[in-house]
DNA sequence: TGTCAATGGTTGACCGGTTATCCTCGGATG
DNA sequence: CATCCGAGGATAACCGGTCAACCATTGACA
């Protein structure tokens, strides 16, 4: 227990040695296949790396081995919580090869995406996962195999794309809501790659269907605010809407706001469904009806083209589109207009 | 530009210096202090830096320098969003020093701080923000300056301690509550130490008011259901209660579910309140009153004093509270019972 | 008995920067 | 004219690991 240890130097692997009294590359070995190590020794070399409280220098094996047995990870916010169940699906798909997840926001509004990718290039990270919206034109997948996750405006060349189809999403949507009897649909939609599908997706199905398409927001922001204004601008140009689909759950809020300021009830007088499935909408009070994109298998798709990807740099950049799932909860039902 | 460089071996200093026509150890210096460069030089070794696409690598810089100018922050969910405003409390405090904050989650449930300090620390992190409960008696603060951030049971010896003032905080929702005429109040509660002090704060201004306590939820969790759950008993067995306070803004939301499901108006025939003015309660929808525990500002003390303990480490771990604010919105309202 | 392979361990070069020290050269100074 | 000085650069050791190559011992087998 170095507790009371006297705050030196940081211990190296030549200390465990001397003090095990084996070769510093003896040390090594036990850190990296114990089985090639004989029972005395290993021993010997373990309890001193206890007394001594050693903790092997990341950057010291990054350096010596050129692999860091780690892949990064570039989210635009960390309110945006769809990027966990995304991390989630990374990991459990990384981990098993004894792969870690490195994590850099590009600061909100900052974009600085360019220097988060950079950041995580110069600790070395073997694969990126872009998780962010690039405005700049940017050249990610140039060192290292990349993807991009999420629907987004630009992909750079030489990156896969692996995402949630949102095409589809917004197609479902519009299925549910006019298999409920709704004719009179309004879609809050907003700025972004993501917004842009999901918006096309829902269109094509309305038009199909042969019924009016109302959106509004087009090119606003996904906040709740912006939710809330397009929804009171639809709600007020469009009395007669009876249901609303929002880009994304946070928008929801803001139409469930907009709706109760309009005094219409949910979902007897308006329904309402959002898009993520987030917390937001599974949480027991809001239970929102919404589209679980599957960010979880998202990961895990990411994950195994990467770790394909570097271990043979030759194989060709991905897309793959993977299908959502509707969930259906309280603030949507059949339309009574 | 690189774009069509054969995907080789990444570009070093030598790799530069060669280019450029210089010693490798120009190269650095150009990286650190250009001004100690002659123009010319300088001009050169930064051309063929961009013609190759040059990036240091980190690895080799920190081996070599011993120092990483940067500190860890171990966190136990990215779900639990209060760690956003102390992140940018944290960054904006610590970038105008050269600093950057590295990140790493204890993955929930798993209580993988050890491993989450133990990762920092091997790559080096010159300080060490905990901001997640630990559970084992865990020794950071013995090798560098570390600080824990939120009430927590258990402090690590060598540790300081910069928090919001949770009693604080428990007494100020008790005074709202008993300013609003309210005398029949629940409090749900949860483990952990941040839960205890914001009870114990509580308990002793309604103690000193002379009002029952009526307190749920003690040794549960703190989501949402664990809110909904202790608010459905406090709700079925105390009838009369005009008022919830919740441990979280999160167990709020599922107070509030337990009052539609008792079909009980809010704020009209039940105040709630939270605590964290987090995004949920913030919502325009919501709008829920709450706690703001001011971490942004803890984030940038917990800095300062990383930054101080990190140039004299002599200095005696601080510890310190920070005042929370009241945030007053529309789910608490005058006692009407 | 000599050869060979397997087991267990050590040596030393190397990864990509940093930095203390040394070198060089032009100009100012006495 | 000899000396000193300082600015701009080069050299080389070092940070803490890894890993290919090498060495020594033991046992199996022909």
């Amino acid at each position: 227990m170095p507790l009371n240890t006297p705050r030196t130097r940081r211990p190296t692997i030549y200390d465990v040695a001397k003090s095990a009294g084996v070769s510093p590359s003896l040390v090594s070995l036990v850190l990296q296949n114990p089985s090639k190590v004989s029972e005395k020794r290993r021993e010997a070399v373990r309890t001193a790396m206890a007394e001594l409280g050693y903790r092997p220098s990341r950057a010291a094996t990054t350096l010596a081995s050129s692999q860091t047995k780690s892949i990064g990870l570039v989210i635009d916010d960390f309110r945006n919580l769809w990027f966990v169940d995304l991390l989630r699906g990374l990991e459990s798909a990384l981990s098993p090869h004894g792969y870690q997840v490195t994590l850099a926001d590009s600061r909100p509004g900052e974009n600085r995406i360019t220097e988060a990718t950079d950041g995580l290039l110069s600790m070395h990270v073997e694969g990126l996962v872009i998780a962010a919206e690039p405005s700049e034109p940017m050249m990610a997948g140039t060192w290292v195999p990349s993807v991009v996750a999420g629907w987004r405006d630009g992909v750079p060349a030489g990156a896969g794309l692996i995402t949630n189809d949102d095409d589809c999403g917004g197609r479902m949507v519009a299925e549910h809501l006019l298999g409920l009897g709704h004719t009179r649909i309004g879609h809050l939609s907003g700025s972004g790659g993501a917004a842009a599908h999901r918006r096309d997706g829902f269109r094509s199905r309305i038009v199909e269907a042969g019924v009016e398409v109302r959106i509004a927001g087009e090119s606003q922001g996904t906040s709740e605010e912006d939710g809330y204004a397009a929804a009171c601008w639809l709600l007020d140009h469009h009395p007669d809407t009876t249901a609303l689909f929002a880009a994304n759950d946070t928008m929801a809020l803001g139409a469930l706001a907009a709706a109760k300021a309009h005094g219409l009830s949910v979902p007897a007088e308006l329904s309402v469904i959002g898009y993520d499935n987030s917390q937001l909408a599974k949480s027991r009070y809001l239970d929102m009806s919404s589209v679980d994109n599957r960010s979880d298998i998202v990961g895990v798709d990411v994950a195994n083209t990467l770790l394909a990807r570097i271990q043979d740099p030759t194989l060709e950049p991905e897309r793959k589109l993977i299908e959502p799932v509707l969930v259906v909860r309280s603030t949507t039902a059949r339309a009574t207009g």
